[in-house]
DNA sequence: CTGAAAGCGCTAACAC
DNA sequence: GTGTTAGCGCTTTCAG
């Protein structure tokens, strides 16, 4: 690969007349502008990705953090924010925590490294003290989470009333002994929505068994084991707010195997409306996010701090979720 | 953030014995050593990344492509290659092609950028001999894709055997018009995978028609679609081979709403063994894939030829792959 | 309009 | 053991 210098050896002007040509900075005559990007071409220069932003003190590159990526929300997520972000002329580069606060903090030293511009974190394993002092490296932004302490941008949807209305239409149903899931990160974004499970049962006079509340619900697979434990229990829920459509589908096939009727004796509702929902016998009752509009806000947002090089501020971004009825419920 | 040369003048010594410590280089007096690692400890330095790849050449960062993010098989494979790689100490940046001929180039171009230090080409979008030029500025490998002419490492699975021996299994259980799907890139290895259904056919003296051969089976949703076109047939398949568990659940699911039996009328296989072959009813027969091993030669393979600096040459590793027999046939 | 020179932060000869 | 110096490839003053 040629550098800068070759071209302008070979054009014989200085590098500066290269460098102008390449950054379409005026004041360069015509005809030299003509020939170096002919050369330019011809050797099919390209110019060095480090040196450049070395020199700019920056990356064009964003780094997003997710719990795996073989997760179809997660998955929906990437795919939003790559997009937004590529049309901006960003790079992400992706960083899966499994779960785990040390490869959260890997990641946030890329910041310090300078490797990258700023980082939205769709997920959270470590406890916010423990982020913020990467603040001072460069603009970080939650989305998908939601932290009562953090002096960040969040864009996130209500998680609160998800829960609420999800509950609410499972007591409508005549529900009163009802479940809930949720995954390995106790995440306050699940705190929220068990809140919001909690107000409308307390409304309904209703309460929930401990037992009644399952952890570790990601997958599919989660979904099975979910339903054995369940179904070993000796006063079982009778409907059961899964918080993942994955999960939802797991635990539904088990129990149609272990002839339970769905919904009569189990009612299942998922979360995310993810295309699994409709192709389950019976179909699966969920809540619809915005996943693709989560993406491009949390997008838009960060790139304005980073672009105007301002400090984060707390501010919150709620965006709608819907209640989606199927068969399930 | 404190650079080197800060760290050295608090020290009173030169930036290389700093660099030196940072490297873990012998002949640093231990009192030094340990003055700077201290210093290093309370003002949180660390290394600029941008400055430390640039002397060095190199950026210890891989791209994948793959036609999209939110794809379960796309999706493992992207976590197994990308612990892998970490493991490694290389992280790696994905590209989507979304099956464009554009996008693929423009990874490639982040080759002559030096902004990565090679290429897993998770799929593959444009001819060959576009491809091979970029082998100038680094290694490139195939994984899960195959072209006979690519004079690069590939790593992949018998694709014609797979379709081969699902086809033949179709035919075991006595079925005569089988069809086959195909996604939006018409692969040479789908070419591979087609082939072997055309020779499990001619051997039983089957024909296809041309009419039982979709394209644009990627999704769930492309499975409705699909059902639906097969639906609207005058003479229909009674098997199909759809390539993808995905478009087999979404396949089925239409079929049991029409009053199809699954898979008496419509006998249905899949391809991937997703956990969504599980959750359906009836459960999916498949071809099982070894995702996560597939990305782990990948990586192994080509950090050797960065590590080594060696030319990549053709080579072809084929990994097994197991019918998975379940309700759908 | 154009070029010389400095410098982004780091590593590695090479000398002492 | 340690420091001086050059240089990775680029952009940007600043002077002409």
């Amino acid at each position: 690969m040629p550098t800068i210098d070759e071209i302008a050896k070979i054009c014989k002007v200085s590098k500066t007349t290269v460098s102008r040509v390449l950054n379409n900075h005026p004041y360069v005559s015509e005809e030299k502008r003509k020939k170096i990007l002919d050369v330019i071409k011809e050797l099919d220069y390209s110019p060095n990705y480090l040196a450049k932003h070395l020199r700019a003190r920056k990356t064009r590159t964003l780094a997003l953090s997710v719990p795996t990526v073989d997760h179809p929300f997660f998955g929906q997520l990437i795919k939003g924010i790559s997009n937004e972000a590529f049309q901006k002329g960003y790079k992400v580069l992706i960083c899966q925590t499994f779960y785990k606060k040390k490869n959260e903090l890997e990641m946030m030293s890329l910041l310090k490294n300078k490797e990258i511009d700023g980082v939205i974190l769709g997920a959270l394993e470590n406890e916010w003290p423990t982020i913020e002092p990467y603040l001072a490296y460069g603009p970080i932004l939650l989305c998908n989470e939601y932290h009562e302490n953090a002096s960040i941008p969040i864009i996130c949807y209500d998680e609160f009333e998800a829960g609420y209305k999800a509950v609410k239409h499972l007591i409508e149903k005549g529900h009163q002994k009802i479940g809930f899931c949720f995954d390995t990160s106790y995440s306050q974004a699940q705190g929220q929505r068990m809140k919001g499970f909690l107000k409308a049962l307390s409304e309904a006079n209703l309460q929930v068994k401990e037992e009644w509340i399952f952890d570790g619900a990601f997958t599919i697979k989660d979904g099975f084991n979910i339903f054995n434990k369940l179904h070993n229990l000796n006063e079982k829920p009778t409907a059961l707010f899964t918080g993942n459509d994955q999960v939802a589908a797991g635990i539904i096939k088990k129990a149609i195997l272990n002839d339970y009727k769905v919904p009569e004796d189990l009612a299942i509702i998922g979360y995310d409306n993810q295309l699994i929902c409709q192709v389950t016998a019976p179909t699966i009752t969920t809540i619809g996010i915005p996943i693709i509009e989560l993406g491009n806000q949390s997008v838009q947002k960060i790139l304005s701090y980073i672009e105007q090089g301002e400090e984060v501020k707390r501010e919150m971004i709620q965006l709608p979720t819907k209640l989606i009825v199927r068969e399930s419920t």
